[in-house]
DNA sequence: ATTGTATTGTACGCGTTCGTACTAAATACG
DNA sequence: CGTATTTAGTACGAACGCGTACAATACAAT
């Protein structure tokens, strides 16, 4: 037996290092906006929408619906969004911004986008596509050997 | 004004699948040894030592002290790790395996490394230094243009 | 020695995350 | 039509994760 090395763990420690790093960043400057991550990915989705129901949210956000609507829940309580029932489907729930969500939305965004994108730019438009591509192949490998999840979030035959 | 076009974006959110992926993935067999990965986290960073205190391990394990304040104690409960007193300083707590710690070490450790092995061989040992090289880069660029934590945390001139 | 400061760990609150179980509505199927 | 399965969302408990505040100890400087 040759005895493997495991040689991949420096790259895989370096992925959780660099993941944390960025969630640092990016949520600090979130947090002076008053909002969370998860809060700021919601509203990030639904702007310049009409709106979506939680499967689709969940999807964009890559949040579980349980996690979902605890998420809400605090949107909806700071005026944020809005929840409808949904017209053809009594399943659904449609939600969207509220104006003042809106508003938010358009003051917020593009401004946290311009605050991320000097840290990037550091790196090159082809070291930025390479880095992608890797990362896009070992998300892959990864979820060739995964059991499917019991309930949702299959993403293996997602469109976008 | 050129208008950037945040290029960047499908990077950034390449980075999160991938990692949210690798966490699946690695989480739900930890999860079938009775295990969160936090927890997994700790034992694997005691295992094969003589203990240390809260301070090394948090530094190991990317935890925040007072997160891991609240693991150790449902690995206390547990009966995987000792806390005592350090003899030496005060204010430290020494933190190693128990016996039935140690045990269980040596049972999970390599098993779980076995479990990722085959995922990150996919890539082969080149790209996995690639790709770590770019995390590594991007890594630095985040934490140039961070504030320094308030309290702790602060990787910049980290040894190891 | 006293004063001030930095370090170590804990306590606490809020928000997230996940797994599991559950209700209700829609759809498939016989 | 009536039943079975699927789908959408919620409810709940356990465990992070982080920021803040705090008590206890160590250390530095006069």
């Amino acid at each position: 037996m040759p005895t493997t090395h495991f040689e991949f763990l420096p790259t895989l420690r370096e992925l959780v290092r660099t993941y944390q790093a960025f969630d640092a960043f990016s949520g600090s400057h979130i947090r002076t906006l008053g909002l969370t991550t998860p809060q700021f990915d919601v509203i990030a989705t639904l702007g310049n929408t009409q709106g979506m129901n939680c499967r689709d949210i969940g999807q964009k956000t890559l949040m579980v619906k349980g996690t979902l609507t605890g998420v809400l829940d605090r949107l909806e309580q700071k005026g944020l969004i809005i929840r409808i029932s949904h017209p053809s489907d009594g399943r659904s729930t449609l939600v969207r911004l509220s104006p003042a969500g809106e508003e938010l939305f358009a003051r917020v965004f593009s401004a946290h986008l311009a605050h991320l994108e000097p840290v990037f730019a550091l790196l090159g438009r082809e070291t930025l596509e390479i880095l992608r591509q890797h990362l896009e192949q070992l998300r892959h490998s990864l979820e060739k050997q995964s059991d499917p999840s019991p309930d949702q979030e299959d993403f293996s035959r997602e469109r976008r």
